[in-house]
DNA sequence: CGTATAGTTAACCGTGTGCCTAACCAACAG
DNA sequence: CTGTTGGTTAGGCACACGGTTAACTATACG
């Protein structure tokens, strides 16, 4: 995936396709916090630690602003809603199919067994 | 990326980070469709296109049966509930927080101009 | 049979991702 | 000023990803 123009949604959902990501974005839901004591929990080296938060925050998912020399991350709303727009979107015309699907998934069950 | 191990919401959202991959299941949203259907509209190779059907069945966002020579896909939407499960819960934690980021946000704004 | 059609496999290639170590600022603390 | 703390930058490495072309298999058709 070259990073020439990639659609909004492809990078939120490529931001959140790690569990490190993840866990920071969930961990942040309780408030601010900085960069060490994000880091805090996880085994990886800092360096390696500050992509992930620079992939979140280019994907819009983060914002971050630094005080003295000390960077502070929050959560920013928007692009997850995005990301659940579009889930919810295909949930509801999956869900609609659902029915029809419905007899092909139990034959496709017995047929392979 | 290691392919070792990831966890299924890793390889849900890996597999939604995609453009091609994302039309593809909104396609087959509408209904069943075979391999060359699919591949049409792209204009890229078969066996890149292939890659992606690849890459959304391992994840389990679709299942295929090949009758005759022609392989079917359709969708499964077990995966992407957990994916959807997983936004939800963030988005109801993150907007439990967004008054108290309020201040916060607004406060941002007025120190970048 | 022979040939077209639908997929599949194999081999390769450029770029991105995820991690590391090492070196390097910048801001406090004393 | 000196040292420590909190981040950052640079460079490198292994591998996954997304794409290609070419060759191959297997079903359908006439």
């Amino acid at each position: 995936m070259p990073n020439q123009q990639a659609s909004p949604l492809d990078r939120v959902f490529h931001g959140l396709a790690d569990p490190t990501r993840r866990a920071v974005l969930n961990r942040l839901s309780s408030g601010p916090a900085a960069v060490s004591e994000l880091a805090n929990p996880f085994p990886m080296s800092l360096p390696a630690f500050l992509q992930h938060l620079d992939v979140l925050e280019e994907c819009g998912l983060v914002k971050s602003r630094k005080t003295g020399r000390v960077r502070t991350y929050q959560l920013t709303p928007k692009p997850l809603k995005a990301a659940e727009g579009w889930l919810e979107q295909q949930r509801s015309l999956w869900s609609r199919r659902l029915d029809q699907l419905d007899t092909y998934l139990s034959d496709l069950k017995e047929q392979k067994p």
